[in-house]
RNA sequence: GGCGCCGUGGCCGAGCGGCUAGGCAGGGGCCUGCAAAGCCCCCUACUCCGGUUCGAAUCCGGACGGCGCCUCCA
């Protein structure tokens, strides 16, 4: 089955399929690093993510960019008020992003393009757009001139009429353009005395690439003229998106993204989330505070893309323990199938599969319910449902097979895989994996005492003081399990 | 003003004409010395008002409420 997408490129779901069979060419809108990412920016990350894995479990190659916008008003301006140079400003903020970015478990992308390192490519699509025709030169800068390319707008079907009576295009003095509508693709001319921290030559004079530019040229070095898909946050529609798509297919003559597809954003405790109003969190700030990353993703990736997520600590919470459930039982599967400690005591004797049928059938069909969920536009929250099926079902048949080993063990082979597959997409228990606290060794010797300790109280019956034992791990954050094969313990997370 | 999205059980969040998603929380039970983990049962909702239909949370119209975008915010 080929999953189907909304496009905002026509406002409908559409079946997709890779231009070239095997590989998905996508194209995603990065950071602009003048300040810490947050979370409402990583709602985006995480849902691409999200998206290139699934493309992946399809079984596609994904090749995909994400730019990094290190030439913009924001990051000139803090260059410019720092005395520093605009690496010196950038350099530090992209490092931190991406560390945040391997704190959620996101996969690698192959192209992560700086747009200050690709300047002469934009230049060469200047020049291409200005020898077709759609680009005129004032003072030194370069404009694009919406009138002269049909399919402005197409990607909205918006009315480059109604964009004359809007009120926010006028009082843009900076410039001279013909037309209040057009956009600026090279800045020259007078501007440059006010971001020398960024000045490169071209055929116009010194100046700086127009913001859209950087994508348009980017996409189209890596991932060719037309490619599969374009994703981005709703707010880069108009006009980022609009006018990226108008500048390409206006030089090349050719479709650029076949897909766009685009997120809604986070919201905040329901207030929308900006950095300007100052209510965001960052990844490490969340961290500091004691929430796992597993934590932040899965609440992160729990809601349709579509859909605005409202972002609260109480729903991390909430998040925590979701994760937890799936967590645990993913851990009982390990034990079950390696044969220890649950169901330890049956004898080695009866290798049969009795019982496994059972599994292996109806993981099957949790399978399909997972794909059909996923290719209906990344219904995410359906699949997760799939998936704690999966859990609520495997536990039950685990309960009623406790008592041989052997159809223990065969139920986790048959389940073992399936959750994994489920997780490749996910990437929760995976990164839930990573942050396992381990105790040290100080910790262990001693907790390992407890409990020797409390095991001979328990062996006595004497409870009062085997509790006294539990209470005392408790306080240290330990949490104890009595199983048939003895006690087991964990360290809890400190988010509260 | 223009364009668009959304109002679902205590909370989060799917569903988008009939077949009571899922998670978290809460209550009861099984298991356990007691717990923990797990399982079973219960809590059966769709902002309001009209309409279409044999049948609507789901379609249409309206009201009310929330949110987003409308030239450098993911």
């Amino acid at each position: 089955m080929s999953p189907r997408f909304y496009n905002t490129l026509g406002r409908k779901v559409e079946e997709f399929a890779p231009l070239e069979q095997g590989t998905v060419r996508m194209y995603t809108c990065g950071p602009t690093v003048y300040d810490q990412a947050h979370i409402g920016n990583f709602r985006s990350f995480v849902w691409e993510d999200l998206l290139r894995r699934y493309l992946e479990w399809k079984g596609w190659r994904v090749i995909q960019v994400m730019n990094i916008t290190d030439v913009d008003d924001r990051t000139i301006r803090t260059a410019v008020e720092r005395g520093e140079s605009l690496e010196q400003v950038t350099a530090p903020v992209e490092a931190a992003f991406f560390e945040d970015w391997r704190t959620l478990g996101l996969e690698e992308v192959e192209h992560k393009p700086r747009a200050t390192e690709h300047v002469a490519r934009m230049i060469e699509l200047v020049e291409r757009l200005e020898s077709e025709g759609y680009a005129y030169v004032r003072n030194g800068s370069v404009y694009f001139a919406i009138d002269r390319f049909p399919g402005y707008g197409r990607l909205i079907d918006l009315d480059p009429e109604s964009l004359r009576a809007g009120s926010r295009v006028e009082g843009d003095e900076e410039y001279s353009k013909d037309d209040p509508r057009d956009f600026v693709l090279w800045k020259g001319g007078e501007r440059i005395s006010e971001s020398d921290v960024a000045i490169w030559d071209s055929p116009w004079g010194p100046g700086r690439p127009g913001w859209h530019l950087e994508c348009s040229a980017m996409a189209m070095q890596y991932l060719g003229e037309t490619f599969d898909i374009h994703t981005g946050g709703v707010d880069n529609i108009f006009p980022h998106h609009v006018n990226e798509m108008a500048q390409s297919e206006a030089a090349t003559g050719k479709p650029f993204a076949r897909f766009w597809l685009h997120a809604a954003h986070l919201l905040v405790d329901g207030a929308k989330m900006s950095k300007s109003l100052g209510n965001f969190h960052t990844i490490p700030s969340l961290v500091a505070q004691g929430y796992r990353p597993s934590s932040i993703r899965f609440l992160l990736l729990s809601g349709h893309h579509r859909q605005q997520l409202n972002f609260t600590l109480e729903g991390l919470d909430r998040a925590s323990r979701a994760v937890d459930r799936l967590y645990e039982f993913d851990r009982r599967l390990r034990e079950v199938e390696a044969g220890s400690p649950i169901g330890q005591s049956e004898g080695a004797g009866d290798s049969g599969d009795t019982g496994t049928a059972g599994a292996g059938s109806v993981a099957g069909s949790w399978r399909e319910s997972f794909e059909a969920a996923l290719d209906d536009d990344l219904n995410v929250a359906d699949a997760l449902a799939a998936t704690f099926e999966l859990v609520r079902e495997g536990n039950s048949m685990l309960d009623v097979a406790a008592d041989s080993a052997a159809e223990s063990a065969g139920i986790a082979r048959e389940l073992r895989p399936v959750l994994a597959e489920f997780d490749r997409v996910f990437g929760v228990l995976a990164l839930r994996a990573t942050e396992e606290k381990t105790a040290d060794l100080d910790l262990a010797s001693w907790v390992e005492g407890q409990l020797l300790a409390r095991a001979d109280a328990r062996k006595q019956r004497d409870f009062a003081l085997a509790d006294r034992f539990r209470d005392e791990l408790l306080e240290r954050g330990v949490t104890i399990e009595d199983t048939p094969a003895g006690p087991r313990w964990r360290l809890a997370d400190d988010s509260d």
